[in-house]
DNA sequence: AATCCGTGGGC
DNA sequence: TGCCCAAGGAT
């Protein structure tokens, strides 16, 4: 970082032509029209690792739905992860629910008002806690996200591996110790520049309004900036998915309260090295006591972070089963569902689907299917 | 410190 | 294709 003693210039244009620029160059954007702690704690959860642009129609929607903590406290988990259906990241919802219920329980729906209090509720980290205490209530802290490390690192020409905690560390102690009394707004124009400007790739300096005082722009350094390790990519899994159709209702399971895509229904689906449909035959043998051989649908593959599925649709019918009628949910009609399942399982017909929660990696199956 | 956790967009 | 990235947090 610049030694801010002998760079007083450097830290003038910073803080100061940056502002000037955030006011007439902001975008206008739904959760700018108010400084109320909820609306802008929704928006800061919804924008961890997602793009603004993504995000706004669910915001808008969002808050439509629950208007106010206390509303967001009196939702059941399946609504709000319902609200969230798309989003990804889904224990972000789980953990504003949770935050909502204790905000409620805890302070009769008053919104925690300090960083040091915000940081405590789950779903908010240092960077999301020095948002919402910046922007809603002004208090003198710091908001660093990735944009501001690569537009800090930038400006300051600094080669630190942002992913490393202690350049974290360091870079939001220095920008506190230049945090002008606009806290919010300094760190919302850090960002914006690092959205609209200082970008990853191509970065567009000449239209930059602190060019002059960047050391990576005067040493010609702006693209090997930010200095950052590569993530390692993703494990390819080789998936078989069971499309199970009873009197026109589908079959859905619950995924596990832990791990990827926890509470969301699905449909069944087993890891494989075969691949001929019998692995999620066997699974789907613990639910059914009979089934046809699986009849091949089609193919489909989903990218996650980390896991890269590689998907097999096969369908199947029904045989010999006892109580077999539209109206029965299956599990009171299974005797030897595991207990730990019990009440995870249910049909639904194709029209009706949009009642779950479901992941694009089940949603996007079912133009898929909807022949079989 | 390194992993896990979704999805969509850009090139 | 693939690879990068995005207003991160929890463990």
């Amino acid at each position: 970082m610049l030694n801010t003693d002998n760079n007083r210039h450097l830290i003038n244009i910073l803080q100061l032509d940056l502002l000037n620029w955030f006011k007439t160059a902001k975008r206008n954007l739904p959760f700018r029209q108010t400084k109320d702690p909820y609306s802008i704690w929704i928006s800061e959860i919804m924008a961890q690792q997602t793009q603004i642009d993504t995000l706004i129609p669910y915001y808008n929607r969002f808050i439509d739905r629950f208007p106010d903590v206390i509303s967001l406290a009196a939702a059941s988990e399946d609504d709000v992860i319902k609200a969230w259906e798309g989003l990804g990241y889904y224990s972000r919802a789980r953990n504003l629910h949770q935050a909502a219920k204790m905000i409620v329980a805890d302070s009769n729906g008053i919104f925690p008002n300090r960083f040091d209090q915000l940081i405590k509720l789950p779903g908010i980290g240092p960077y999301t806690g020095g948002a919402i205490a910046s922007i809603a209530f002004n208090e003198k802290v710091s908001a660093v996200d990735g944009n501001v490390l690569r537009v800090i690192s930038r400006y300051c020409n600094s080669f630190d591996d942002i992913g490393a905690a202690k350049t974290k560390k360091s870079m939001t102690q220095w920008i506190e110790s230049i945090l002008p009394a606009a806290a919010g707004d300094f760190n919302e124009a850090l960002m914006e520049l690092g959205a609209l400007v200082c970008t990853p790739q191509s970065p567009k300096c000449l239209l930059c309004p602190i060019r002059c005082g960047c050391q990576s722009f005067s040493s010609g350094t702006t693209d090997q900036i930010p200095v950052k390790k590569k993530k390692q990519k993703q494990i390819t899994k080789k998936m078989e998915v069971g499309i199970v159709k009873q009197n026109g209702g589908l079959f859905f399971i619950r995924r596990p309260e832990s791990g990827l895509l926890s509470g969301m229904w699905s449909f069944p689906i087993a890891e494989t090295a075969a691949g001929n449909g019998n692995d999620i035959k066997k699974k789907l043998g613990d639910y059914f006591p009979a089934l046809s051989d699986p009849v091949f649908i089609g193919e489909s593959r989903h990218v996650f972070s980390h896991i890269i599925w590689e998907m097999t649709v096969y369908g199947f019918n029904l045989a010999g089963m006892v109580g077999e009628t539209a109206d029965i949910p299956y599990a009171q009609t299974a005797a030897d569902v595991s207990e730990d399942q019990t009440g995870r399982t249910q049909f639904k017909p194709l029209s009706a689907v949009d009642d779950l929660a479901l992941p694009i990696a089940f949603s996007k199956l079912l133009t898929l299917i909807k022949d079989f």
